[in-house]
DNA sequence: CGGAATCCGTGATGATACTG
DNA sequence: CAGTATCATCACGGATTCCG
């Protein structure tokens, strides 16, 4: 039946998937992936500067789809690390900003970034290297036949 | 014709997407991306304790396809992190461990890991919160009708 | 055993339009 | 502005098969 964008009911009203949620696995494992997935670590590490409001943050992350966005933010609402405050005024206007969990999470999260801009030169080294070697032993088999 | 498990051709020689590739991102985002992925997360973590087989890396995960394992090792290993030590010998024997960067990648995602098993019960105490608020205002809204 | 290659379902993602 | 709803699309990832 194709049950596309997978639907929860309400025994769990969980917002949106963002990657699956449906197997048994440890749970700490779950939020792991909420922390880790695409545009999680993204708005973390963006909501650690500041209080960002829905647009804003949009703009700040680029090429993220609204749907995301809100699917993001509710997952890592729900997991109490966002904060979300709606204020009633026309028209609407809603900041998000990081709990004390969600400011713990953005910390490890923006280590593991930091570390990645560090070691990006080693990084790209070392695809260098493998690509080369591949591209040898592919025209070294080329030589065979 | 629903270029399905995207292709890449000579100049780009990438294994597997592993989370799509092809958008001019600044390229530490992308390793970002392939350390936090899914398979990666667990893939370092494991390699962390010691060195480990093929099979017996897909055992140790568990639920993951060798698909997946393989391409996860793959992107792992043209950045660098990991390196893959294949004997000549039959029956084929592939050992894989970490490299110096991949141990520094490691320890950052372990870090994220223990945080999140760490703060576990705070995860889920927002959860029940976050449901049990909703439940509330949705009882409210049929109230309205 | 360790992959490489293929087929294929379904779920994650994005574009668009609509609501309050 | 801050979403929600709907739809179209591909990439993720599993199963299977073949190779060395």
């Amino acid at each position: 039946m194709a049950v596309s964008e997978s639907v929860f009911v309400p025994p769990a009203p969980a917002p949106g998937p963002l990657l699956s949620e449906q197997e048994a696995m440890c749970p700490h494992r779950l939020v792991l992936e909420h922390v880790t997935s695409r545009w999680g670590v993204l708005v973390l590490i963006r909501l650690q500067e500041r209080s960002y409001r829905f647009s804003e943050l949009r703009r700040a992350i680029g090429r993220v789809s609204e749907k995301m966005l809100t699917q993001t933010l509710q997952t890592l609402e729900r997991d109490g690390l966002v904060h979300r405050d709606a204020k009633p005024v026309i028209p609407p206007r809603v900041d998000y900003s990081l709990t004390d969990l969600g400011r713990e999470a953005a910390e490890q999260v923006r280590a593991l970034a930091l570390w990645t801009e560090r070691r990006m030169d080693g990084v790209l080294a070392a695809r260098q290297a493998y690509d080369e070697a591949r591209r040898a032993d592919a025209e070294a088999r080329r030589a065979d036949a």
